[in-house]
DNA sequence: GCTTTTATTCACCGTCTAGTTACTTATGAC
DNA sequence: GTCATAAGTAACTAGACGGTGAATAAAAGC
């Protein structure tokens, strides 16, 4: 009938694999919109990178805000999941601290597009994961998991008595988050570069400590400072 | 010539101010850069809000990067400023601390678009602050205040004497930030309000405490502490 | 083999949006 | 007064961008 029938007639065809295609939009879209933020990321652009026709990315997610939901509830799930995993009860109260100081310092370190996907979702007010029903299904393993952990530490009288689990993560997730999503500003700020490694370790190690003097009883007999010869035990 | 002259021609015309209309558009820019980041934010409704023309907006900043630019601008220098009238000098070490505490606290929380601006021009790498003439001639303060705040407190013997000031400083406004900036997805996440008068409250006091642990050097004895029983002097 | 379903492609569109052109008028210097 | 300059207005545009209609081909069901 015209030229448009005749033209789309000897198309290639790629072989067809919907949960590929599926996933490969998804990552192209958590991409894009974790380098750019909602606004700036470009809806061609997501299906040009995830080598598929836009038509399909409307096909599965409905819109760019469908979109944006999917790559956000995406990233939500492998936060709890990664947190199931820990497996902290297994293991002793100090170096259980340990171990979720370095697990947070991890994932985060390793997935900075988590970051700044949740810093574009709180610029809107968490209007996605709050009217989620995929995500409400989900319940995050965190209060139970650092509560416990808590609980063990005093009653092996090496914790405080009187700390929050929820006070507790926001801390460690605070110290780390902060660090990793702010310190391009910082670095203008202090005239230096906080992400080169030996900054970066230090912070690491910054974390643990803070986190052990606000955690622990008796926060200056603390192992490493002790070795450090900076404080003596004075049970 | 042509009809558009005509119309043009009877125009109201409002008194000319033109140090006020510039401020009315940083003004505008700043909130609508804030609330909606850089790639949502409508230069057009930045001119409706600031009720001017919007021709008058490329006028002075040039473009919708020059207006972002200039509205960092003025966030970083109002932060620095506000930092220099601290004088902390002037007050001891332990109760310096805590005023420096409640400065950031309380300039965070009064200007949560500072946050958003910040965590945008984070999301750019921080390509418009790193090539900024006009911030780099500004020394930021925090470092040396500080430090001479950290070294008081070393000669007084009450603070540690192996923190570093831009570690600190970095503690305080992480613990700060990161609640204000993240607390709409936290609260999805933990299942409560995060934002409602008493958790706000409950965190300044967490950070207040969480920092006088990690600077003090005998931080058991804190005086808050000793004052809800839980720890004893042990001098 | 035939039908139904669904993944995939192509061509297309209406609207929105940053930025501009062309012009007017207030203000201050002389 | 007048003249240069800067502040201000309205109308306009080129292109980008999110989104869609319709046809097609590959699987899946029977």
């Amino acid at each position: 009938m015209s030229d448009r029938v005749l033209d789309a007639a000897p198309t290639p065809s790629r072989k067809r694999d919907p949960d590929a295609s599926r996933q490969r939009i998804l990552a192209a879209a958590t991409d894009e919109f974790a380098s750019k933020g909602f606004g700036d990321a470009r809806v061609d652009e997501i299906a040009r990178r995830a080598g598929i026709n836009k038509r399909m990315l409307y096909h599965y997610f409905g819109s760019k805000d469908g979109l944006f939901q999917a790559a956000l509830e995406e990233i939500y799930e492998t936060i709890c999941h990664a947190g199931q995993a820990l497996e902290l009860a297994a293991i002793e109260p100090r170096p259980g601290l340990a171990k979720l100081v370095d697990f947070v310092w991890d994932y985060y370190a390793a997935n900075p597009q988590s970051i700044t996907l949740l810093n574009t979702e709180n610029l809107h007010d968490a209007r996605h994961l709050r009217f989620s029903v995929r995500t409400q299904a989900i319940h995050p393993p965190f209060e139970e998991l650092i509560q416990d952990l808590l609980d063990r530490g005093v009653a092996a009288d090496e914790f405080r008595p009187d700390l929050g689990a929820v006070d507790l993560y926001i801390t460690i997730v605070g110290l780390v988050y902060y660090y990793l999503s702010n310190s391009a500003t910082l670095s203008v700020f202090f005239g230096r570069d906080l992400r080169a490694p030996k900054p970066l370790k230090n912070w690491r190690r910054h974390v643990h400590e803070t986190i052990e003097r606000l955690v622990l009883k008796n926060p200056g007999s603390s192992a490493a400072e002790i070795d450090r010869g900076l404080v003596r035990p004075y049970k």
